[in-house]
DNA sequence: TGACAATATGCAAGAATTGGAATATAGTAG
DNA sequence: CTACTATATTCCAATTCTTGCATATTGTCA
């Protein structure tokens, strides 16, 4: 079953993973500015080399950052600033308090396959 | 260090921490239409109804999720529209083929902390 | 009140993630 | 070629996540 214009439920999953760590976030957030060498990630964030390498690692995996070598230093960059959508939404929820609207939709039974076929629900 | 105007790295690393699984995040989109009971879940994720139950509880404590109940069903809705706004962006990300183009800024020198105060560069 | 239906919760074993330490790799300067 | 610098990778123990199972809770109906 897929859903959103035919995008499968594990790939946003994978995309909220890489996604699920205050160091990345941070990392990509350094970005925001333009490229950045790992020593400078290293000082600002202040964590151990190896361990901003290790980040660096998983979001090159996803396919977020790209590297570039200028001589002795190795600079990062992002190739997908999508990915500032998801940031910026996700701070945005953080700052805001709750808020309880929501369409509630009421209904006169209850739609479980019981009373309801479910491949009519399910669309 | 604080970001993102005021946002601290830790909260959307949360966020993200709860959306990034497939099973939360076909909930979600089962409530995109409007509430929905637990039975129903049930049926169209087909999964048992402890585990729905327990993803629910999860997304519920992140205030993600509201429940009302009516007569014998327990109904669940979203409390936070803007959560859709996350599973779309994703969503998109998904599908699209990576794009590597991005701005890359070409600097004369290292902006590592020997070149470079660290403090003015992390502004 | 008692039986039942719908949903929630506690527990546990296995899987995955975290982050530290040591070490490897690769480019550069001399 | 050699020493050095910047960055990457591997290994590992502790913690956390996942998910199935059993059971508890809560409301409904008769």
């Amino acid at each position: 079953m897929q859903n959103r214009q035919g995008c499968a439920p594990g790939q946003p999953a994978a995309i909220f993973k890489t996604l699920a760590h205050p160091v990345r976030i941070a990392i990509l957030d350094l970005l925001r500015h333009g490229e950045e060498c790992v020593c400078h990630m290293e000082a600002i964030l202040d964590k151990r080399q190896a361990y901003i390498s290790q980040q660096l690692a998983i979001l090159r995996a996803a396919q977020i950052i790209a590297d570039r070598r200028d001589g002795m230093n190795i600079f990062y960059r992002v190739v997908r600033p999508e990915i500032y959508v998801l940031l910026d939404a996700a701070c945005a929820m953080s700052t805001l308090p709750t808020t309880t609207p929501s369409a509630v939709i009421r209904r006169e039974s209850c739609p479980c396959p019981k009373c309801t076929p479910v491949v009519a629900i399910a669309d």
